[in-house]
DNA sequence: CGCGCGCTCGGG
DNA sequence: CCGAGCGCGCGA
């Protein structure tokens, strides 16, 4: 037999199928080792067939790898291939999302335990009165039957290893799957489903649509909506994939989880080892575990037969893929669930743009909750103007509204949340004598002093410099620090409240995969009353305690230049606002503004979704923004800033083709440099278009697939995130 | 003249 | 992606 293999080298020029002779039961879809060019790679069989064109002197043979099953999946397979020829990449680039990656790299093999076993019966086994322990061995084992290994010989040191010389007891090596959450065993609050949450539901059942689009207020239930659709699904013998954002795979929510769904549930997140993660994955793929629960790369889970897609807080970012491919997780779970017949849920309670613009038109089902189950009303939300307040000469970073609720709560025993709304919160060096701003030798950026550590950092690369006593340029010594961060804040508020205790929540105090965790459970047990942080403190924790809830820059993000500005602050307002009176007392949230008669913050604090996404819409459409448009990027990145620009040019002028090709199609098309001219010594260009006819994404594709060299990154970006 | 490095090509 | 093969530049 002829296997057809993709090796596992993920280039354009190796792209293509290999033959090689091959076993008569190799199956599709399974992993093989494959001789190639003197070395011998990792390779997928994507077909088998009964002869080659190639000369049958030149084939060489495969081994399979013991994986007991095709490591991919025939729906995995079909799929692998449309994301390969969408965003053009090598099929086995594709196909690597499909694998854990520590299965490629082969590091993590199955555990295996020891386990004991007497060889004969206890009758049978004389041994000298002085071997306590093997004697103990023995009679635990005729008791027990079979036992590990490790357990016997914590309690009878060397006892097995004698009994196994001796031929008394035998040991087998057995594979084991580790369990991540073993310990983690939460209660079921196996609630009564509100009027609202039983009639979404039976909607969702009812409807013919794929996509469903739950769109409910902070607090109505939407989880519970999952997990009962989850549920419904095992019960018709089916399966299911429960996509999160990236952060909010808190020990609760997995407790919660683990409650449910007990071993069925297959938890695939950063958090685990390399080891665990591989486990989960197999469990997956062997039919054990029959949930798949993660954030956006679970998308990719070996489930077969698939009864329900989920995709928690559907706006949020971390959905989109930062690395080649760029993928859409919304585009591949609707392809899985359309490959099933099963549906989409989308959850949130500010739905992006495009995904309320959908419902609107009725592509998608949409299912408005707008009662919260505890019945309390949201907080309420007090914008304070900030120019006033520094018309007062107040400079501080706080107004006396926000000052005068934080000392109410803190008297009161309550817990209060800053928040900060900006990423990379710098504080960067300047020079008052000649202006010069400290910036990073490998970055076009300006360096975020650290004052921990007394050290000035690149938060593009993180390279360390040691802090500035003097300016480089001038020698001057007036050096000042700008710009607000989380520290300075925390710094500030000390001083302000000097017996409130303070915890800091940002990139530079979350160190370590589990960092974040550790800050939230520490202030989750009251173990400080003010907590000051970044985006990450946004996301769905929740803290009773907290009944008050500061912004204290809350038009940051609109004055970004992105079309997204305004729906990321409603959506960042809503979310953080969430996070004030959880429980009986009720919260009150401060929204400080240099612009308080901007309408987002007006239909932010108002909690109007409808009334934000109608004024937003007829923005977009006027400005012909997406999802009236798609904007493209096209980023060339080079160390050899000379091949950067060449191969720039030659996009450039390829692209430029298409434009005048395609006038009507255009909106705008323009070459320029990146915002950020250099990250990590590679210097960047970039296309920018703006197209109001998709159909021509293709030939974009093409045309830098065409144009890649060595040394040179070429990326196509769809409506970027961020634009730097 | 010989070796070293950089680029090109092929791999089943 | 990685190794083989070959071309050109430099040193004794």
């Amino acid at each position: 037999m002829i296997a057809e293999v993709i090796v596992d080298i993920a280039t354009g020029e190796t792209d293509r199928i290999f033959d090689y002779i091959c076993a008569d039961d190799t199956k599709i879809g399974s992993r093989v080792r494959a001789p190639f060019g003197g070395r011998t790679l990792c390779g997928f069989v994507i077909g088998v067939k009964e002869t080659s064109s190639f000369p049958a002197e030149r084939l060489k043979k495969i081994t399979p790898c013991e994986d007991g099953l095709p490591a991919l999946t025939e729906e995995c397979l079909s799929l692998a291939k449309k994301i390969a020829r969408r965003y053009r990449v090598p099929l086995a680039a594709s196909l690597r999302l499909f694998l854990p990656a520590e299965m490629r790299t082969g590091k993590v093999r199955e555990l295996t335990k020891n386990y004991a076993t007497l060889a004969l019966p206890l009758e049978e086994i004389k041994l000298p009165k002085s071997a306590k322990n093997q004697l103990a061995v023995a009679t635990y084992l005729a008791e027990h039957g079979e036992t590990e290994c490790a357990y016997l010989n914590n309690l009878y040191a060397g006892g097995v290893a004698a009994l196994t010389k001796k031929g008394y007891v035998t040991v087998t090596q057995k594979q084991v799957l580790r369990n991540p959450y073993e310990g983690v065993d939460g209660e079921d609050f196996n609630r009564t489903l509100s009027k609202e949450q039983a009639s979404a539901i039976a909607r969702i059942e009812k409807d013919e649509r794929t996509v469903q689009l739950l769109h409910g207020v902070t607090g109505s239930g939407k989880t519970e909506v999952y997990l009962r659709l989850i549920a419904d699904s095992l019960k018709r013998g089916k399966t299911a994939i429960f996509l999160v954002p990236e952060i909010s795979l808190t020990p609760q929510m997995l407790s919660q989880l683990r409650a449910r769904f007990g071993k069925n549930a297959a938890i695939l997140h950063s958090g685990l080892s390399a080891g665990e993660r591989f486990d989960e994955w197999w469990r997956l793929r062997s039919g054990e575990a029959k949930i798949a629960i993660g954030a956006r790369s679970a998308i990719f889970a070996p489930l077969e037969n698939l009864g329900v897609v989920v995709m928690d807080e559907e706006h949020d970012s971390s959905y989109h893929s930062e690395t080649t491919p760029r993928y859409s997780t919304f585009e591949i779970a609707r392809l899985r669930a359309e490959h099933s017949g099963c549906k989409l849920v989308l959850g949130s309670a500010t739905p992006s743009v495009e995904t309320f613009l959908k419902a609107q038109e009725g592509a998608y089902n949409l299912l408005p909750m707008t009662t919260r189950i505890n019945g309390k009303s949201l907080p309420e939300i007090t914008i304070v103007d900030m120019r006033r307040e520094v018309r007062r000469g107040n400079q501080s970073n706080f107004s006396s509204v926000l000052k005068e609720e934080l000392s109410k709560c803190l008297e009161s025993g309550n817990q209060a949340i800053l928040f900060l709304n900006r990423r990379g919160y710098s504080q960067t060096v300047v020079c008052k004598e000649c202006g010069y701003v400290a910036k990073c030798l490998s970055c076009d950026v300006s360096l975020t002093y650290h004052r921990a550590e007394d050290c000035l950092k690149c938060h593009y690369c993180g390279a360390r410099y040691n802090a500035l006593s003097a300016c480089p340029e001038c020698g001057g010594v007036k050096l000042t620090y700008t710009g607000t961060g989380t520290q300075k804040v925390a710094a500030e508020l000390s001083k302000i409240f000097p017996q409130a205790k303070i915890l800091r929540m940002d990139n530079d105090t979350t160190s370590g995969k589990e960092g974040h965790l550790k800050i939230l459970k520490e202030f989750g047990e009251k173990k400080a009353d003010i907590l000051v942080g970044t985006q990450m403190i946004a996301k769905g924790h929740d803290f009773p305690a907290v009944t008050l809830v500061g912004i204290l820059d809350a038009d940051m993000s609109l004055h970004f230049a992105d079309y997204r500005s305004g729906e990321r602050t409603f959506q960042l307002i809503t979310q953080v606002s969430g996070r004030s009176g959880r429980a009986e007392e009720k919260g009150k949230v401060v929204l400080q503004t240099y612009d308080p008669e901007n309408e987002v913050l007006r239909y932010a604090t108002a909690y109007d979704y409808e009334g934000f996404y109608r004024n937003e819409v007829s923005l977009r459409r006027g400005a012909m923004y997406p999802p009236f448009s798609k904007i493209v990027r096209v980023l060339v990145s080079s160390e050899d800033n000379e091949k950067g620009l060449e191969t720039l040019k030659e996009i450039y002028f390829a692209l430029e083709e298409i434009y005048r090709n395609n006038e009507g199609k255009f909106l705008f098309f323009n070459k320029m440099s990146a915002p950020i001219k250099k990250i990590q010594d590679k210097y960047r260009y970039q296309v920018l278009m703006r197209l109001c006819e998709t159909d021509i994404i293709g030939q974009i594709y093409d045309v830098c697939a065409a144009a890649k060299r060595r040394d040179v990154s070429v990326t196509v970006e769809e409506n970027p995130v961020n634009l730097s």
